[in-house]
DNA sequence: GAGTCATATTCCGATATCGGCATGCGTCAA
DNA sequence: TTGACGCATGCCGATATCGGAATATGACTC
């Protein structure tokens, strides 16, 4: 055994900076291969191959437009990434000072005995 | 060049699926290592190079306890990856109804030729 | 200090990743 | 049919990852 996540899983997919600024991309619209690899200075085999991944997580969807292939934004399959970063919402301003809370908890039941 | 992204990332920390069980396990306190690796089944220097990942990233901070060394979370850096997979919410049901209402569109305006 | 427990680190093998380059395939136009 | 264009695929090298096993480090107890 080795990598144990594969390309089949959506938070592998989004750990690629690269295509993370594809989705972001094409936010505004569908668009072609060429213009997304000129848009993010990669090259045309490299976006493609993005894409191919993200197109296997179900992230993006390709359409054929004559000569060209037009990909789009698919973004349903980011809700359960929303959705569990989410989960630690409560989270984020507690981090310490929950603890503060806690040691200031401890104090005053100490000076009530 | 090989591989872009390192473990410096948070999107990449959180691609392993077992890391973001631990994250998860975090959420109900403190925890040390060795609990964490029998609650997720997996060996304590697995644990540790884990928590390492986490910790080099944020995610977590360590506290010693004596023998031991109790991890606990650190979810804020989780922020920026809530906020950018929300940033697609507004896409999350339209990717292919609006398909579905633009073909509606069409239908129609045919009928009232 | 010796022993024990908790954790970290190192070494290793298998594998997967990313980038670059060349090439293959499909589509349109002349 | 030939050529041009858009895109996908294949191969390669460098590197990073994960898991496993052994070992090292550190801390507490006696």
């Amino acid at each position: 055994m080795a990598r144990a996540s594969t390309t089949s899983d959506v938070f592998n997919a989004i750990a690629e900076p690269q295509r993370r600024d594809i989705l972001v991309l094409l936010r505004s619209g569908e668009r072609p291969v060429t213009e997304l690899a000129a848009a993010l200075g990669m090259t045309q085999p490299g976006a493609s191959k993005h894409l191919r991944v993200l197109r296997e997580v179900g992230l993006v969807r390709d359409r054929k437009d004559g000569k060209q292939r037009l990909y789009g934004l698919d973004a349903c399959k980011l809700k359960p990434v929303a959705e569990w970063a989410g989960g630690f919402e409560q989270f984020w301003n507690e981090s310490f000072e929950r603890l503060d809370a806690y040691v200031q908890e401890l104090k005053q039941a100490r000076e009530e005995d």
